[in-house]
DNA sequence: ATTATTGTTGAAACTAAATTGCAATAGGAG
DNA sequence: CTCCTATTGCAATTTAGTTTCAACAATAAT
């Protein structure tokens, strides 16, 4: 998978806008990485790596990205939006510990059934939805525990 | 339902924090409406009746009705954090209109089955789940389809 | 190849959400 | 009532994200 770089261009070009290095920098950071993201980290790596982009050309290519579907916001977290590549990595939900942070991925069918149901019940058109089920992971449960905080 | 007045003034005291008429302008003025809420539309509420309640405080605030677990955040959207009821209000998940923003509020029983498999499979301790189910409520589709945008 | 058009860039200014420092005020325990 | 210290309003600050602008560069036309 180097597809994204060919996507993206194409995607520009037909927008009628202009193919830029500052893009193709871009968009290759973010896809060296599997993991979710946010613009200072991406901005970081960039110029670890020696690239002169601008944190303002970041926020102004994000949108286009998104547009492109090759990335989404996942959510807020901090202060500020973090994202994920949605190309080469297919829908997914996520399973969260409140307490270091782990991100599991998961699929469930089932939410496509109570997706359906809902559409029919309220007659939505749906496009999307997005579960976040969050609590402490195994670690974090037991350090808890060794430590006397909760049950 | 008033009780969430009590309810808060004795989460504060069992801090070992002060009631002051500040905070309990706030939480009346929270719970006088059952709508999701964000902080500007808050204050302006509170400065219409005369209120002199500063944003500060309401921003000082927030974090401590959250946990005392009357309110809690929902989403992020135009750039700043949104919140509702959960005292006199039960889980529930929202459907949301991506076009009108028309909110439709559910409870799936589902969705408590997920959440046990995905504890057991992952090892986790669940607190709680968060699902945003987004689309087009039927006025918005039918506009739609009378403008002959989409299908 | 040269030129014209117009989208893109980095830097800096700006906007808006949220937080914090501070002096004045006021809960509430004793 | 007195004292201790939490809370307040205000203003300053911080930070995410946007916008302005002049220099630049991709692309199409000539
Ligand atoms: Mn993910
Ligand atoms: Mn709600
Ligand atoms: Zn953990
Ligand atoms: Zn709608």
């Amino acid at each position: 998978m180097g597809n994204e770089i060919a996507l993206f261009r194409s995607f520009i070009s037909k927008k009628g806008l202009r193919n830029t290095p500052e893009r193709e920098e871009i968009i290759k950071e973010i896809f060296s990485s599997h993991d979710h993201f946010d613009v200072d980290e991406l901005y970081l790596r960039l110029r670890q790596k020696g690239s002169r982009v601008s944190k303002a050309s970041i926020y102004r290519n994000i949108p286009l990205i998104m547009e492109s579907c090759l990335i989404r916001e996942v959510w807020h977290e901090d202060g500020h939006m973090h994202y994920e590549h949605i190309y080469g990595h297919g829908h997914h939900c996520h399973l969260r510990c409140i307490q270091c942070g782990k991100v599991i991925e998961f699929v469930d069918q089932d939410l496509f059934e109570i997706e359906k149901r809902l559409g029919t019940k309220y007659d939505f058109e749906i496009l999307e939805h997005r579960l976040d089920v969050i609590g402490y992971c195994s670690e974090c449960r037991q350090h808890a525990a060794a430590a006397g905080d909760r049950s």
